[in-house]
Formats: structure tokens, sequence, C-alpha cells
RNA sequence: GGCCCCAUCGUCUAGUGGCCUAGGACACCACCCUCUCAAGGUGGAGACACGGGUUCGAAUCCCGUUGGGGCUGCCA
């Protein structure tokens, strides 16, 4: 991929310390399409610096998400940690500069200094001219008054008044670069033209324009900040508290194009006017410049009803692909190649087909005990109909057809329509009152074990 | 507390000064369809936070208030 001077680069930069979460993730998507439909470069770097907090088998769950989701990225996965000379060579230059100050202020002295005054480091070991030594951390001196100014693609100009920019530590008493440090290296280093990332980080942007403007000649990169996904309570999802691993989303079910559709479908709409779009479709409309200032809910009805709306819309052939892993390991489907289409219409999401189908395959049928006896106990028709089915399935043709009859004319004899006779039938059959189309449903089921249940309820009577 | 961001139906949004008696989608309710359950169809209820301006005219522009959120770590 040739590197000219406007390429438009990108990058996604997680830092390993949990699954990919859906937040990240929309991130991660909102890069990658930015990336796509400018024939830019999609970035991925691990933001790995500090040592006590990441995990090695992280970055590969992170990625295995991404890979899911279909956000291939075009370099890395640069690892932070592989970078630290890199950051020495910045961290010497500031030095250099005059940028830079040693503090040895612990975090107690600091408060006990600005109790109740204003939070934010004092400044109080600007001008004593410490040396280096173990232990001490490296803080950027915030100096001049001009206003820092944010120019954000999605929000304008945002305005940070230089006062109010504290004296912030770039690296760790134990020689660790800290993020901001890092970030802006990498990025300066990565020559990327555009920081698509989350709201929460915008609070730290002024000092990464500090940065950047003492380490680098280049043009500052653009910046564009994401309004927050939160949850019912309005606040920004965590891993704590929210159920947000794009992992837990792929094991219950849900189809990566559609959780993509829907992410990129909070805090942007497309101009025609649809709701779900396909990544390609995406690539040709999104518009970073049109992204919302607020946050966004993130729904899982909403979700789910869009689920199910894409497997619908799957073909027979694509529906069996995608189930397969989502059976039982010894499931012939060939068994019930006739429900296969009544099941599909009915799952909104993957998990949903095994349970479905689980009666034309366990030998042995649960049935609830409310259930029981509500359709069959407490029915006071329950057992004739049940008989008179057994007898005619007998000798009947075994086609939906014919069983369809057979279940009206039961009814009839004690005066029932067909919605209140079949449920003794389905209950005995499938344990459960509501299910698949009860005719094709025996039809698969076949004769002998259709009897052999129905027998079975009716010797508990 | 300080700094910053945000504000249209319950939720996601359309809307960039007249096309708005505010449109769509999810959820909800009713009806239709129907062997159960879904799906589908039809209809319904449901919002411009508040107060000032600007303007012939404001959901749209400005200011303030209120409310929510983010950041405020030698985390990212």
């Amino acid at each position: 991929m040739s590197t000219t001077e406007n390429q438009i680069r990108v990058r996604f930069a997680p830092s390993p310390t949990g699954f990919l979460h859906v937040g990240s993730a929309r991130t991660a998507l909102y890069n990658w399409l930015y990336a796509r439909q400018n024939a830019g470069v999609f970035v991925l770097r691990i933001e790995d610096t500090d040592k006590e907090r990441n995990r090695q088998e992280w970055d590969k769950a992170i990625t295995e998400s991404l890979e899911w989701l279909g956000l291939n990225f075009d370099e890395g996965p640069y690892r932070q940690s592989e970078r630290t000379e890199l950051y020495r060579n910045g961290i010497d230059q500031l030095i250099a500069q005059g940028n830079t100050y040693y503090c040895d202020c612990t975090r107690e002295e600091l408060e006990k200094r600005t109790e109740g005054k204003k939070p934010g480091y004092d400044g109080f070991c600007r001008d004593r001219g410490l040396e280096k030594k173990a232990g001490l951390a490296l803080r950027f001196r915030v100096d001049g008054t001009e206003p820092v100014v944010v120019q954000d693609i999605i929000r304008g100009d945002v305005v940070f008044e230089r006062s109010a920019i504290e004296d912030f530590v770039i690296v760790k008493g134990n020689d660790d670069p800290l993020f901001v440090l890092a970030n802006v290296i990498d990025d300066c280093e990565m020559r990327i033209s555009h920081i698509i990332r989350g709201e929460d980080l915008l609070p730290t942007t002024p000092k990464a324009l500090l940065l950047w403007e003492c380490l680098s000649n280049e043009p500052l990169p653009k910046f564009a900040h994401l309004p927050m996904l939160v949850n019912e309570k309005r606040q920004k999802l965590s891993k704590r508290r929210d159920p947000v691993a794009i992992e837990e989303y792929r094991n219950s079910g849900f189809l990566p194009e559609v959780i993509c559709g829907y992410l990129a479908i909070l805090g942007w709409s497309p101009k025609d006017g649809r709701e779900m779009l396909a990544l390609d479709e995406l690539i040709e409309q999104f518009s970073l410049e049109d992204v919302n200032h607020s946050p966004a809910f993130f729904d899982v009805v909403k979700l789910t009803h869009f689920n199910g709306e894409m497997i619908r819309s799957l073909s027979l052939e694509d529906f069996i692909e995608r189930s397969s892993g989502w059976v039982g390991d010894n499931w012939e489907l060939s068994k019930v190649t006739k429900l296969i289409p009544l099941v599909q219409e009915r799952v909104s999401k993957l998990s949903e087909i095994a349970p479905m189908l689980e009666f034309m395959y366990e030998p042995e049928i649960e049935v609830d005990p409310d259930t029981w006896s509500k359709a069959i106990e407490g029915n006071p028709n329950a057992k004739s109909i049940l008989q008179y089915c057994l007898e005619q399935f007998r000798e009947c043709d075994w086609d939906s057809e014919t069983l369809k009859e057979v279940v009206l004319t039961a009814g009839d004899k004690v005066g029932l329509k067909l919605g209140k006779a079949q449920a003794p039938v389905r209950v005995a059959v499938s344990g459960s009152t509501v299910g698949l189309p009860l005719f094709e449903s025996l039809e698969a089921l076949g004769r002998d074990v259709t009897s052999e249940r129905i027998t079975n309820a009716l010797s508990k009577l």
C-alpha cells in the first residue's frame, strides 16, 4: 500500500484489559468505515503500556472479535510494549527542550496541599530542579496562556483554557510512558491522519495537542469524538455492570453483520431512511461529519429484532449453513427438512434453533407441570381427543393434511375448534403449548414416536 | 467542586428558519390473518426539557436555567 502525503490513515487503539466490548466495537467500525470509504489504511494498535493491567490473552480475544465482525485491519497489530525505544526518544527530546520536570509528590501530599481547593497537580515541583531518580515521575510543563482548541469534525471547536490544564505526568516512576505520551508518539510516527475515538477521551485531547506541538512539525491529525454508548441508566457502558462483550453476543446467536449494522445506526443514520445496512452499503453511505452529538442507548431488544429480520431474509441454504454449531452434534437435519423453514421464520437468534427442535431428537420429552395440568390433566376433553387420535394414527396416511383432519375430527366430537383441540396433542408430543406448526411436526416425528408419546401421556391419566 | 460534552415519542433517530397539525424504526395497545407460537397486514397511543431573545416566521439561530453524562490516576 502506497503511503502518499494525503493518505487517510486511521487506527483502532484498544487497551487489552478485557474482551472487545460494544462501545469499542463501534469505534472500530467507524474507523474501519472511514478508512474503507476513503481508500485509507486501518491500523490496529494495542495500547498495553500498563503492565499491571494488561494481559496477553485479551489482545487475542480482541482481534478475534474484530475478525468475526469483519473489521479486518491493514496494519498491525502494533504493541506499545514493543515500542519503548521510540517513546524513550520522544521523552529525551522533551527533556532536552525543557518541556518537563521531575516530580516526587505523592498523591497524599498533593491532596493535603490542595485540600478542598483546585483539584489537579499544583505545580509544586516545577522549579525544584529535581534530578532523574528511580521512582520519580516526569511531568509535562504546561506553559503559555493561549487557549488550546480541539478542532473536532463532529463537534466543531472545543476550547480549553490553558490554565485549566495541569502539569500532567508523562512518564511513571518505573520509567514506563503513560497513555497520552505513547499515544501521541505513535499517532505521529504512524502518520495517523484522523483520530476517531470515544468522547470520553475529549478532555485529554488538549494534552495530546500540547505534546504534539513539542514533538512534531507535522500537521495535527484531525479529531472526531464519538458520542458514548450508554446503558438504560444513561451511564457509559461498563464491562463490570453491563452485558457488553461482543463475544457474548456472538455466543448467544447474533449475526456479525447485524451487530455492525446496528452499531452503525447508534449515533448515525443513513440518508435513505433505511435501518439495516450491510457493510458495503455502510461504506458507501457512512458520513463522519453527520455523526450525532448525543449519547445512545444500546438496546438489545431492537438488536434482536434486526437479528430476526436478517435470519428470515437468509436463503434456506445460508440458514442451514449458519445453523451448524447451534444444534446437537448428532442431530441429522435431513430428518427435519420440512421443518427448517418453519424454524427460520420463528427464531430471532441462532441459539433459539435447538430448543425449538429438541422434541425431534431427545428421546424423553419434559413437560412443565403447569403446562401438563392445564392442557391435559385439568382438561376434561384431553383424554378423548388423545384416545381418538391415537386410534386413527395407527392406520391413517402419515402426512400433515391427514393428521390435521384427524385432530379436527377429534375436536368436533367434543365440540372444540382446532385451536383448542390441538393443544393436548401438542403437549403430549412436544411437551409445550407453543412451538412449530403441529402437523408438520408430527409428520416429521413419525408414526411410531408420535403414538408412543400419546400412549405415554394417556398412561399418566 | 472544577473543566468539557449533550438535550425531538419509553428507546434509536429524521429534521439544518417556512414543506412540521414533527416523519420512520424498536417496544407497547387493538384488530385482521391463523392449528399453538411467531412472522405478516391494518390502525392507535406516544416527543421538540424550561425561560428569554433574534426573526414576518423557530424543533431548527443566540443567551440563560434545569436535567443528564464524561473527565478530573504515576488507568486507557
